[in-house]
DNA sequence: AGTAACTGTTACCGTAGCGGACAATAACGA
DNA sequence: TCGTTATTGTCCGCTACGGTAACAGTTACT
């Protein structure tokens, strides 16, 4: 038996995946975030005044990331770190002016993004691809909206696809 | 507006993507080879005897990293690099008989794995997501049955998911 | 014959991820 | 109260990987 790649479910997924992610990148690249970033800037709208422990903990990563991820966006002046007002030693990360400004634009590109991944597919199809892959999702045991490849490097410094 | 990250089609594809060719590669582990050994091995069993330029170009990588997957290859005595009948600078790859005995074993993980994945799906419901996933992978652009994260660490010496 | 192109390979470098170690602060217990 | 332990955020050093340039050997072209 000789089922050719193409075939595979699994090949397929790992495959569209890849391509998802690497074209976002690129997508995003103008805003001057990446994916992870802008992850992170969607999860501060819920959980403004975070630590940064609480954050790494709500994205599966280790601290040592998030120091990382919140140094890029500082830099890009999204993120402020305050002093957290009843512990000394963390910070309470918020949200900048200039965050909440671009926030709209990039969920603007990931809805452009998405539409131009489906392309192929009518609205029904849509739909039922994504309850689908959410049914697939749940079943890997990741929680949910946690992307499990956050910290690895589909993420920093990555140039629209050249 | 403010959806979720659960319900966009391309951060679902994403995460599962990588979900996928993480625990494929941790399923591989134990036969001693990576995804991309196996999607080179599957590769040669139709095309024995070409160059290592020919198989970069046929996976769509560079001729260098295609030294380092041979070389991986050869040194588990899976491939064997002969002298090309009619190009004396070129190899000839070649599968050994340990590669023919594994490539079989290799395919029923990939088997399993599959329908782990795809745990929650019926019969009908697998056959219809392998026909979307195709429909959407040939939209991408990429030549079909070519992982672009080919020449990614998605490869090398990942160790079981700890 | 001579030059250009190609094959496989090695060496090099910049960068990212990972682990350990660190100061500052908090929480807990005697 | 004081001392020990845990936690937070950060930095440093190591290793591994991707990409570039260069190389010897060989072929193709004119």
């Amino acid at each position: 038996m000789d089922r050719p790649l193409v075939s595979r479910a699994n090949f397929l997924l790992s495959q569209l995946g890849f391509h998802v992610a690497q074209t976002f990148a690129a997508r995003l690249a103008p805003l001057g975030i990446a994916p992870n970033h802008f992850g992170l800037l969607m999860h501060l709208e819920r959980s403004e005044g975070d630590t940064q422990q609480q954050l790494a903990d709500a994205l599966g990563i280790h601290r040592k990331v998030m120091v990382g991820l919140l140094d890029d966006l500082q830099q890009r002046d999204l993120v402020e770190r305050r002093r957290h007002p009843s512990d000394r030693r963390a910070h309470a990360i918020h949200l900048t002016e200039a965050a909440r400004e671009l926030l709209p634009r990039a969920r603007r590109v990931a809805d452009q993004h998405e539409d131009e991944i489906l392309t192929p597919l009518d609205a029904g199809e849509r739909v039922r691809l994504v309850t689908v892959l959410q049914r697939l999702a749940e079943h890997t045991g990741n929680p949910a909206g946690v992307h499990p490849g956050l910290h690895q490097s589909a993420a920093r410094s990555r140039r629209p696809v050249d």
